[in-house]
DNA sequence: GCGAGGG
DNA sequence: CCCTCGCAACGCAAG
DNA sequence: CTTGCG
């Protein structure tokens, strides 16, 4: 089956082969939601590096990660290479539709995407909290994620938040570049233990599992060279066919809005509805310097 | 999903 | 020819 | 040093 997007065609294989079982997904209407949701999607994915989470068989079988493009990609893929530690990997970077729909053809499920863009890579230019609970008790999730808000908002910081379209949610600040890694993951993670502290009982930032106590782990390690976080509007290789969906304050807070709440099914409708929740990310994201750390702890 | 390599 | 295999790797804490 | 963890 071909698939002609703007300028560009390429082929789908086996446009009816169900890569959800549970739910009778199939690969043409996976890449016909990426289709749609696309044109927002790039906003967010744009000059940044892509990590692929591949499925080739469906979610019930093994899948795979990719980082390097595979020679037979086209051409007109956009790529960044990139340094690793023992060397160097190509890219794939979702610069318009029609690459990000060829990462679905290719049954590229969940997109990834750095939190730097290719210009700088060194320089993030959003510092992100994952709130991931203990157990699927999202409650636990929405009050430490409004908590967090208000924390950012009083050192200056506007957030964004989204739904993982796993267990947690992210919470997201836009910065302007001037601060490395290093520098934001260590601010976050002053960020995180303040946020540990208004409820020690239910939230924690130890990374080891048993010490954990099913506490909602307030994970800052995403802030770093390299690392990947699940692009706004993916969907994960879960039953239902949850997606990552970015949500305003008031919706996000709104009571019976869970981590999978929007699926590839609905999430369309609901962005036909409401629009895209982010459209208001600014044009130049916040500083850290000048922000009150040391006042904070 | 697809190419590379082995039996 | 068919079958199988690879397809990622940062920063930290703990042992 | 290796392993677990996300």
């Amino acid at each position: 089956m071909k698939l002609r997007i703007g300028p560009y065609a390429f082929e789908l294989s086996r446009p009816a082969k169900v890569l959800f079982p549970d739910d009778g997904i199939t690969k043409a209407e996976l890449v016909d939601y990426y289709r749609r949701v696309g044109p927002l999607m790039l906003n967010h994915v744009r000059d940044r590096p892509v990590m692929m989470e591949r499925f080739p068989d469906g979610i019930e079988a093994e899948g795979f990660i990719q980082k390097d493009v595979p020679r037979y990609f086209p051409e007109w893929i956009p790529r960044a290479t990139v340094n690793k530690q023992g060397g160097e990997v190509t890219h794939a970077v979702c610069n318009n539709l029609a690459a990000i729909v060829y990462l679905a053809a290719q049954a590229c499920i969940t997109i990834h995407v750095w939190l730097s863009r290719v210009d700088r890579l060194d320089r993030p230019d959003q510092m992100i909290f994952d709130l991931d609970p203990g157990d699927d008790d999202f409650s636990v999730v929405r009050s430490a994620a409004v908590d967090l808000r208000q924390l950012c908002a009083s050192q200056g910081l506007g957030t964004f938040v989204k739904t993982t379209g796993s267990r947690g949610a992210h919470v997201v600040v836009p910065l302007d570049r001037s601060a490395g890694f290093d520098e934001v993951r260590s601010f976050a993670r002053t960020l995180a233990q303040a946020l540990v502290s208004r409820d020690p009982g239910r939230r924690t930032t130890e990374a080891r599992k048993d010490k954990r106590n099913g506490r909602l782990l307030v994970d800052v390690m995403r802030n770093a060279y390299g690392q990947p976080a699940v692009a706004p509007y993916a969907a994960r290789p879960i039953r239902g066919a949850p997606v990552a969906m970015p949500l305003s304050w008031p919706a996000f807070e709104r009571d019976g809005t869970g981590p999978r709440s929007f699926t590839l099914r609905n999430a369309c409708d609901y962005l036909d509805e409401h629009g895209d929740a982010w459209a208001d990310w600014p044009r130049r994201g916040y500083s850290l310097s000048g922000a009150g750390i040391p006042a904070m702890a």
